[in-house]
DNA sequence: GCACCGATTGACAGCGTTGACAATTCATTT
DNA sequence: AAATGAATTGTCAACGCTGTCAATCGGTGC
């Protein structure tokens, strides 16, 4: 007599199931989890009674009874406006195998950030987990994770570690290949807004930047590469200063779209004509890239496919054979360069 | 021998922490669900076994034995920028509870709506589901719900029902605030841009403008009201209608900021001098808002207290004592007015 | 027809915790 | 000192499912 007095409509056990199907209810527990051995007319059977009692296992009892969880982590610091569309496809990935996702913010300065992994891999006895940056790059999040012996997915994490498979996108294939548009319009003296020290992406953003002007035997001029954060506040100053160089680029990549909007507002502020004087580019296609104008081109990510990719590592992972030597599997995702109009031919007479 | 190969460090169980606090288990139990009438010393002694043994109970046995499963839903449908500060806030309330929070992204248009939302709360055993618009409006999602006998709170519903909580914020109020501060600033021709309709906010933002117009005996000139969608291509559109009027306004109010931000390139494209001859408000405090030049004055929505206050709702909510007659909690979150450089006095010679 | 073997299926004992209820303890009262 | 009753603690079964292993089924070869 747990729930006595709401007489709630009947909620159907395996029992239930197994009774209506004609067979034990390890039988049923059989097709539920797709376990082969059992004959495809008694399956079926199971199949038609789970329909028609309109059957859902119990979670809970699954979970304790199989020693599992059937919960999925993904753990994140930044809640950028990347993360929903991320975790959507993780969530979509999931539903697929009937497993569930939980989304953790973790702090990623908290110096009790191992405690505080800790209890949440054991509380929910999670499956795995997908590290966003900058998780995925922390040093005591991945020791306490492999402790526990909890497989994790690291999303562009800055160094790859061999024992842990990793999403990527080909950052530098794209940045170069912007560039290349940049070179192809007839800018020679381009300015670079570098991104936040320590991000797989500014690493790499820049690598391709590089990679364009050597191949085009064009050389980097240092004052007109600045470090900013990734944030549009700190973008401002970063385009100040290349801006107010004595030799002014005619075009600029800004690491991402925030910093690209900030060198908009700051030729505007400096009565520099887009994209006739000055072309701009960004990277993330963000939201920001077409509500300004001369809208942004840039790079857009395939952020919800990064987070199936990632929801799937975890899945297919096997229970390693003695220390994973199966290669490491490291998905490259496509990114797409987008054309807008803040690029334009450099201003004649330009360098 | 349910996991033999791997020597995991042995996991507490409730029945070793009783052990070793020389206890029950039953009594332990009790400690751990914080009950009455167990003696400060005992209770004492438990809690030193628990942190001793770093002992962890286990949420599915939990959940099994106790009919519960520690889950609360949050359901969105448009993955907005937004969304992931609201759940950070609501994920950390429910960690002050040790509940955890399942968000599931659902597509309000889907046919089979009522079924995914039953499949999920029976699958999940949810004890309790936070609505985000448009979810929050939709009938079958609503009735699906309260057919389970699940509490709902929902978020900003455009059409409150009686029955349920849910968390607003006086939008109206807001609205009404910012109009007045162009107005005092001598604006009398005002255009405003609406949302999308049927949602609660599209509403609210159009009532508290025309409040402050109407106090101060300003006509609402038909032509200057357009339809909007909160999108900003949409908001392209509208501006461009809003500002080609024979009679351009010398100020516009945008129901968001995206649509602000329209409103500036369109101004920006017909040579209309920003803020000098038209100032721009728009609402939401939406990144995109401090990203354009001039920066937008705004609104500024305390979504992360939302997440929190929404998971709070649940988490209060009292079983009914036969069809909850308490009354229902409808808070009201404050909004801030944010003045930013889009907003300057009325041009001179302006009606 | 019978032994034999792989393919199916079932019986049963938990998984780690909590609900119901019984037992014990302790402070008071008579 | 025994009785009384509230406070505290313990016993035991059950929650709904899966792992282990035994039982049964069906077909094969001789």
């Amino acid at each position: 007599m747990r729930r006595p007095p709401v007489p709630t409509r009947e909620t159907a056990t395996i029992e239930i199931v197994a009774e209506q199907a004609g067979v034990s209810a390890k039988t049923v527990s059989r097709v539920i989890n797709n376990e082969r051995g059992v004959r495809t007319e008694t399956r079926e059977r199971v199949l038609a009674a789970i329909e028609k009692l309109d059957y859902q296992p119990n979670l809970a009892a699954r979970g304790l009874a199989g020693a599992r969880s059937f919960l999925i982590g993904l753990f994140y610091d930044n809640p950028g406006d990347y993360l929903s569309e991320f975790q959507t496809g993780a969530v979509q990935r999931c539903r697929e195998s009937n497993l569930h996702l939980m989304v953790e913010p973790l702090v990623a300065a908290d110096p009790d950030l191992a405690r505080a992994v800790s209890t949440l891999i054991r509380q929910l006895r999670l499956e795995g987990v997908i590290l966003l940056p900058p998780l995925s790059d922390l040093p005591e999040v991945r020791a306490t994770l492999a402790e526990a012996g909890i497989p994790a997915v690291h999303i562009a994490p800055m160094h790859r570690q061999d024992d842990a498979p990793s999403v990527d996108t080909d950052d530098r294939a794209a940045a170069r290949q912007l560039t290349d548009e940049l070179i192809e319009r007839g800018h020679r003296r381009i300015g670079f807004m570098l991104g936040r020290a320590g991000h797989r992406a500014t690493e790499q953003r820049y690598l391709g930047f590089a990679d364009a002007m050597h191949a085009h035997g064009l050389a980097i001029d240092p004052k007109l590469v600045q470090t900013g954060n990734f944030e549009f506040a700190e973008g401002l100053e970063c385009a100040r200063r290349i801006l107010s160089s004595p030799e002014r680029p005619t075009a600029i990549f800004a690491s991402n779209d925030d910093m690209g909007a900030a060198a908009v507002c700051v030729a505007r502020q400096m009565d520099i004509a887009l994209p006739q004087q000055l072309s701009i580019v960004g990277f993330d296609d963000a939201p920001v890239a077409t509500m300004i104008w001369p809208q942004l081109s840039t790079v857009r990510q395939p952020v919800r496919s990064m987070g199936r990719v990632a929801a799937d590592l975890i899945i297919q992972h096997k229970p390693h054979r003695r220390g994973w030597p199966q290669p490491m599997p490291r998905p490259h995702l496509d990114l797409e360069v987008i054309l807008r109009g803040s690029i334009a031919a450099a201003p004649v007479g330009a360098t």
